[in-house]
DNA sequence: CGAGGCCGTCAAGAATAATCAACGAAGCCT
DNA sequence: AGGCTTCGTTGATTATTCTTGACGGCCTCG
């Protein structure tokens, strides 16, 4: 029988590549998020590949081993690699009056209620191996310096008017590798204070 | 072998019960999703009983008869139950000055922002048999006539000081089947203009 | 009351998914 | 190169889910 005619929109996703997508973002492989959920390799193969349709259970007890909630699981916003990086070019002004300008990050406002911060990271600073995880998007602009930002499975290092944006639940680093203080200007949301 | 060792945290809910409530919701018989969905009733009687787990396109496929997304049927907040009415002496009261007080609709401020509205209903007034539907939260008291409202499976007749709060996303119907104008105070999130 | 309709549930067989074990490819080290 | 490890994929068997068809309960109408 003819079991599959669901809107083919979601072009490479499905039910499979997202679950890929979630699992590369999260840097582990098949085997270790199978040893983790307490399934097997080749259920995780299979799925991936949309050649079976898994059943609740089954997809909750992988995203256990993320952890990941179901909720979280289709609700995650997995936009073609939406862009995460913005180079100093990129940013759209906005004039403000004859001496003041605005460079936006990111497109349009959707919804979101951004909070900023003005950081200095000094040379050698690291937020951690532990990558940082929560919920809300964040953004920023590097001011002076340079910072190693890692999110998910994309590492970059970005100079000054380079800038970031991304959703907060995908994990996180900062680094500063050179030998002098780098600024950034960032901001996050909710606002979390 | 024991599948299941779920958190039974969730109580009556799970995947099963979750979909029983949805599918109530929405007015419907299991025999009568079943034919929209195109699956048998048997199916939904055992997913619903939690005594099989449904595979992700089966879910999708019952999903789309009702319809909602994945995303939706797992972010819904179905809370036990989640107080629809509130009747003329439920409202909790906000002194404000000496002569002044707010009736608080609903419980604690969660994140919600809401947009506040009067309405006036002639007799005979109806939004129409098409339930509406649609994104945020909305509420309402009503100041003058009766009011009938239908949200979901539940259905009341509400005079002047009830109130109802409910979200957007459950179908929902406004009639006046009274002789005389009725006017509510309502207010709905997010603000929507 | 008895027929008819619709409800939800259940048992057995057909269809689908998960496990187990093996395979080829790519990287790494001595 | 050769040996070793890890990766993702695949075929055959086992386990689970879905369909089919039938049941009892409840209501309504004649």
């Amino acid at each position: 029988m003819a079991a599959l005619e669901q809107s083919e929109a979601e072009a490479a996703e499905g039910v499979g590549g997202r679950l890929r997508q979630v699992r590369q973002i999260f840097g582990l492989t098949q085997r270790e998020l199978a040893r983790r959920a307490g399934v097997t390799n080749g259920a995780i193969s299979l799925i991936e590949q949309n050649r079976v349709s898994p059943s609740i259970s089954s997809l909750k007890k992988i995203l256990d081993g993320i952890p990941m909630s179901l909720a979280e699981f289709f609700t995650l916003d997995l936009s073609p690699s939406e862009s995460v990086f913005f180079l100093a070019g990129e940013l759209t002004e906005i004039a403000f009056g004859e001496r003041i300008s605005f460079r936006m990050v990111g497109r349009r406002v959707k919804t979101c209620s951004l909070q900023m911060l003005h950081e200095t990271y000094q040379p050698g600073a690291d937020t951690g191996e532990a990558m940082l995880r929560h919920e809300g998007e964040e953004a920023g602009v590097v001011t002076r310096g340079r910072l190693l930002v890692t999110v998910g499975d994309q590492e970059r290092l970005l100079g000054p008017g380079d800038a970031y944006y991304f959703r907060s639940q995908i994990p996180h680093r900062f680094r500063n590798c050179s030998e002098e203080p780098c600024e950034v200007v960032s901001a996050n949301s909710p606002p979390s204070f």
